[in-house]
RNA sequence: GCCCCCGUAGCCCAAUGGAUAGGGCACUAGCCUCCGGAGCUAGUGGUGCAGGUUCAAUUCCUGCCGGGGGCACCA
């Protein structure tokens, strides 16, 4: 509905312009700007529901002043719409500011839209962006080591709402978890578990600083000692028969932790890809051969090397040690082959911070393969801190001590922590303050939206009581500027949801859903909804309804309930 | 040394290159015979520094200053 309108718009604007503006048909630079030409939505409503800059680029081209070329726009803008007549959304047209076109829609397309999110619910707000397009999105993808920290947290978080947002802009996303289920980390896991099992059967050892220090790594022990038929198998084993046993076990456990805290969290996977099959695939080898043959591949210093710097890295990166084995990067680039192989045309990876360093080589591993680095789209999710009444919480990674997603999700839930994660942009810091998460009151973001909701519900719910009657309502009864205010603000969820998916971040929607929540309480404020009238009663049931409509699918998407009561 | 993120009011943050730089907290003064006061209204107060590009720079480019994070034949 939104694009249908901005679409109408536009070319509206586009013939206008090119009837107003005759003289300069040759020039390239006219054509630039047409095709170029935007709508935006500006902040003060005194500038209308859209503007356009266009007459402040012509200007130049035209050697005229931008008012002036503003102003010829407006008329043919003015009379165009006359002609389509009933059909036009303009209601009307201004030159302000510098040379600002700014177009004010006719009511009939805030009614237009209500009707439709009431008969067509959740439904109404989706895009037809995508087209159906095939996205993997990959996300999390920790070392099944240990329990996930808080950065893992926002990475879930941010991934799962993602997610979310491109199924609800038309794309059909598969979300994806790299298991790094083999490799030097797995196997310290299993030494790890093995020396704390020895422990526990009365053997002194030396515990080396490298290895997973967490008492999680004693209770796995601890589960092998405790079972007596398994222990006796286990001590039967030889010494690299106990190696693999303990990495698969130690593996295995904690992958099942995994996917219970990410399922607390409310995240869940379409796909766990095992890099251990990959391996056993034998496309790792075959990956190689293939870029080997497309001359990428050379060896030197006994060790096996891609030629990154062909694509602009760097440096040239080793793929297979001198001692034999890959570095990650082999894996990787084989499992990037495989994503494009399974069908899908975009990839999208959220990485940590430690990771931007790769985002080149991974780049030039892209295409070396054929595609187009674009085809990739890597997305650094910034680290979270949190702070306890304004102190940083410390979260040294030393001994295995940090602090978990399941600790954050302990104190302060999932609606919250969820919300919180991604009130600021994914590739920027975020100071979480584990004291804010926790207020019920208005200072708590997560709680002002869902208060509108249930608050919404509430008054929808005593509405039923009195049993109004529920004919058509008149929407034209809607005149109050709060009233035209959140329409207006109705309306700007596709626009929001639009910048999120193509921003491929998430977080303008927690900007969003605290605006439309404001602009509803305002109204709420100064206009009774249940009034005597009962045909003014029914239309703004009608209004407040679609707001309900939009901050369950708001919240829906970002992983967060809206509750009927709070 | 190199790379990434960030410098906006006492504090936390907004602003697809646009108009008078928005909101929240805190502080001050108000609003419950009334659909949920977990809400609303009003007031005080701001772009780190120096250049450049542009009709227009908080935004883009260069340098500097300050804060946070990261660098591997680890994963």
């Amino acid at each position: 509905m939104f694009q249908r309108v901005e679409k109408q718009l536009l070319s509206l604007l586009k013939e206008s312009i090119e009837s107003s503006c005759c003289g300069i048909f040759q020039q390239p630079a006219f054509y630039d700007i047409l095709n170029s030409l935007t709508l935006e939505v500006p902040k003060e409503k005194e500038f209308g529901d859209f503007s356009c800059n266009a007459a402040l680029q012509l200007a130049s081209l035209l050697h005229k002043n931008p008012k002036s070329v503003a102003q010829d726009i407006v008329s043919v803008l003015k009379k165009l719409s006359l002609q389509h007549g009933g059909d036009a959304f303009v209601k009307d047209a201004e030159v302000k500011g510098a040379g600002f076109i700014n177009i004010f829609l006719k009511e009939k397309v805030f009614f237009d839209y209500l009707n439709l999110i009431n008969d067509s619910r959740e439904q109404a707000l989706k895009l037809g962006l995508g087209g159906g397009a095939r996205v993997l999105l990959e996300f999390v993808s920790a070392n099944p080591t240990g329990s996930l920290s808080v950065a893992h947290a926002r990475q879930a978080a941010v991934g799962d709402a993602l997610a979310n947002v491109l199924a609800a802009a038309g794309y059909d996303v598969t979300r994806e978890y790299y298991l790094n289920d083999e490799g030097n980390q797995i196997n310290i896991l299993g030494r790890s578990i093995l020396l704390r099992f020895k422990e526990l059967s009365g053997e002194t050892v030396e515990f080396p600083e490298d290895h997973y220090q967490g008492a999680y790594i004693t209770d796995l022990a601890r589960e092998l000692f405790d079972d007596k038929v398994l222990r006796l198998k286990i001590e039967n084993f030889s010494a690299p028969e106990k190696e693999i046993f303990f990495s698969e076990h130690g593996a295995h456990r904690i992958l099942d932790i995994i996917k219970k805290e990410l399922d607390d969290f409310g995240v869940s996977f379409d796909v766990w890809f095992s890099q251990k099959e990959l391996g056993k695939s034998g496309k790792i080898e075959s990956t190689l051969d293939n870029l080997k043959k497309k001359g990428f591949i050379y060896e030197a210093d006994g060790a096996v090397w891609f030629k990154s710097t062909e694509f602009g890295d760097d440096k040239d990166r080793v793929v297979r040690k001198s001692d034999g084995s890959y570095t990650y990067l082999a894996p990787d680039i084989a499992y990037h082959e495989d994503k494009f192989r399974r069908g899908f045309k975009r990839l999208i990876n959220l990485w940590g911070p430690d990771h931007h360093g790769y985002i080149p080589r991974m780049k030039a591993a892209v295409r070396a393969l054929g595609r187009d680095a674009q085809d990739l789209s890597v997305i650094i999710v910034q680290l979270a801190t949190l702070f306890r009444k304004g102190v940083p919480v410390p979260m040294s990674t030393r001994k295995g001590q940090y602090v978990t997603l399941r600790e954050v999700l302990a104190e302060v839930g999932r609606d919250a922590s969820r919300f919180f994660f991604l009130m600021r942009k994914t590739d920027s810091h975020l100071d979480f303050d584990l004291e804010l998460a926790k207020k019920q009151t208005s200072e708590n973001p997560v709680y002002y939206v869902q208060y509108a909701h249930a608050r919404i519900s509430s008054i929808l719910a005593s509405a039923q009581d009195k049993k109004f009657d529920s004919k058509e309502p008149d929407l034209s009864l809607l005149k109050e500027p709060e009233e035209r205010d959140l329409m207006k603000a109705i309306f700007e969820f596709s626009y929001c949801l639009f910048v999120c998916a193509k921003q491929l971040d998430p977080y303008g929607l927690t900007m969003y859903l605290q605006y439309l929540s404001g602009v509803f309480h305002r109204f709420y404020d100064k206009h009774k909804c249940l009034s005597p009238d009962g045909r003014l009663t029914q239309a703004r049931l009608y209004l407040i309804s679609a707001v309900k409509v939009e901050l369950a699918c708001g919240l829906r998407i970002l992983g967060v309930s809206s509750p009927e009561r709070m």
